[in-house]
DNA sequence: ACAAAATGATAGTAACACTATTATATTTGC
DNA sequence: GCAAATATAATAGTGTTACTATCATTTTGT
């Protein structure tokens, strides 16, 4: 991206810290190392003992920000979902026939991710292995509810549904835009991983790509008479 | 089920224990009472001192079974794919229409999960909502690659690939059988999830169905001039 | 009846995910 | 320039977790 709009800052759920970690060098320095932390030891083996370390920073100062590793990793996650939300917006919004803007929103909710200048204190390339890697764990909770309730999932439904839109855009007799659509997002995350891990049952190369295998799905789904 | 085949036990990789737990009564009563526990508090909560106090057992006899909680977490999902498995097979086998196979098997894989009685001591019901929440856990760990070569996941590998052979069969054409079925293999189980804690980016109630969806899906993406 | 195997009881350990308290920097307002 | 306010650091402590180790008791097979 370029950095024309370089001072748009990406909105996560307010509950989710305890005091703004953007707000100050410490937050963002908590922010860029647990991104690094997390991508190389897993979020199990991550926690603020460790980032206080790597940050020479202490863990006591780590909990000003946030009250507990989960409340972080929900952060780090939201900020992915609304930094995708953002790039899914900027790259349909000038496209005018919507079967394009169709096809590049897969794109963008598909594709391997990219470094985005714009926020030097965030590696969106290790993030997005962090969401494929443990998204699933900021929700698979017995507090998913209330954590919904505080809008903590806001940011990807957000995505969701927009999505959705788009869908329904092109085919307004289509049953199932949302189901649809978080299928998708949720499927790239899973593909990704399953490259990587369970190549046995990946047919992804080169000349095969997700965003290819979506498009033909998705167009395919609603296209009734061709 | 009827109990014709009441004899046929479901192959679980054998690394997952120590020693086997369908071999005796305390082994039965941990994978009752695990199922039971675990759907009730979560995996997180869920440990083998709680397991011992529901069993009338100690800790200690548990370890006997299962080196770690995460290897019963490992059990138990693979013991749902191997029976998954089985379900499939027995469902589509005597359909001679490879359309029917293909619907019948989309429908096994995503419909409500019913009990069946020829395994008393599991309560697949419960299984199911345990691989719902719980499933991805089993694999999202900084050990996948070791668990994948000692063939811990390959009752889930099997159900997608066997899936994707009855996609290639329906269209020999098609790119992507494995990553269509693993896909909707994955999705229905996400589908459940969002059904019931997002619920406002789902599309299901009593007129529109999972398995619908998916079969739309599936015949859409496999057929090319209709 | 006796050995072997299975199970139970108890204790202990290192790490984890925090909390609490006090001390020391650093920033801000005036 | 300086005190007050705020941010950060240091240290200690707590209850729990996920085991491990050891020894005692019960059950089972022959």
């Amino acid at each position: 991206m370029n950095n024309l709009l370089s001072n748009i800052k990406i909105e996560v759920p307010s509950g989710t810290y305890l005091k703004d970690p953007e707000s100050s060098t410490l937050g963002k320095k908590i922010l860029t190392h647990s991104i690094i932390l997390i991508d190389e030891m897993g979020f199990e083996s991550f926690n603020f003992k460790k980032l206080g370390a790597a940050i020479q920073s202490n863990e006591s100062s780590i909990y000003r920000y946030f009250e507990s590793k989960h409340k972080l990793l929900v952060y780090l996650t939201s900020w992915y979902w609304g930094w995708l939300e953002y790039q899914l917006v900027i790259e349909t919004y000038s496209l005018t026939s919507i079967e394009d803007k169709l096809k590049k929103a897969i794109e963008v909710l598909t594709r391997t991710t990219k470094n985005d200048n714009t926020y030097t204190h965030i590696n969106e390339v290790l993030l997005n292995t962090i969401v494929i890697n443990e998204n699933s764990k900021s929700y698979l909770t017995k507090d998913v509810d209330d954590d919904n309730k505080e809008g903590f999932f806001m940011p990807y439904k957000r995505v969701v549904k927009r999505f959705s839109e788009l869908i329904s855009e092109y085919q307004p007799d289509y049953d199932y835009p949302l189901s649809l659509a978080s299928t998708v997002i949720q499927s790239a995350l899973h593909q990704q991983f399953v490259k990587d891990h369970f190549k046995t049952i990946s047919n992804f190369d080169k000349q095969h790509t997700p965003t290819q295998f979506f498009i033909d799905l998705v167009l395919n789904a609603l296209t009734y008479d061709k």
